[in-house]
DNA sequence: TAACATTGTGTAATAATATAACATTAACAT
DNA sequence: ATGTTAATGTTATATTATTACACAATGTTA
């Protein structure tokens, strides 16, 4: 039919460098490390992380203005976000549960609203920070 | 015990404002309407918009950088919000669900990690914009 | 292939959002 | 009245994000 979406050179670029990370990052922090690659201004940035972000290859933490590679089922869920974060050492995953999605995805208002689209955000402790 | 936590004139002028106003407000905005009543600086804007969220008077909407009252049971909750966002008209509505809130309070992750706190934006678009 | 549309790029400037640092004042509990 | 905590006022600055414009690459489709 299509074939897999082709990321042009500045979007792998800045994909490569956010799927490597241990945790998200942010635009400038993403700036800063891929200027040695040529990519020298924050609209050069803002607009593969814009693309990224359509396309579903990574996630905006909303709370945290900062960008993770998805892990979940490889990237489709662009429309279907939950993430859990630690609220000491800001440690975000990406929650994959078909339970909980089910429930979002089916959700109704009062009013009836039905939603194309959502972004869900859980903030605790993470284990290592629990045991401290 | 104790009284009802009293606002201080700041957080009194920004409240009433951000109350009053029929959609969610921006700091900066905010900033410009409360200049007449004396306050003149960003700081002054940011730090009673802490207060007011921390003691669950108003809500930030993540996703808009952008504050609206608390209308959910007397304001009590700065924990467990969820808000519908029409994406035409950027009408933001509090969703005040008895089903909801208690699914994702009971949520627990693969890790049994428990939350204390999450944020839910549903996106989609509202009656008004649907039939347009 | 030429003409067109669409998408991405490069660059400079600037807008919008948010915090740091410091001095002072108000509120309130001993 | 003294110490403590929270709030204020002010200046400066950091961080996050977009506008505007010129141009290049890519992909139709006629």
């Amino acid at each position: 039919m299509h074939k897999e979406h082709a990321l042009t050179k500045n979007q792998q670029i800045i994909f490569d460098l956010i799927d490597k990370s241990p945790e998200p990052m942010k635009a400038y922090s993403i700036l800063f490390n891929v200027q040695k690659k040529g990519i020298k201004a924050p609209l050069q940035v803002y607009r593969a992380l814009d693309k990224l972000v359509q396309i579903g290859k990574i996630h905006k933490i909303e709370s945290r203005n900062a960008f993770i590679a998805c892990h979940n089922s490889s990237c489709q869920v662009a429309k279907a976000t939950a993430f859990s974060i630690c609220e000491i050492c800001e440690k975000v995953t990406e929650i994959s549960s078909a339970g909980l999605s089910k429930y979002l995805a089916n959700f109704k208002d009062k009013d009836g609203m039905k939603y194309s689209k959502y972004n869900l955000e859980f903030f605790g402790l993470c284990k290592k920070c629990t045991l401290k």
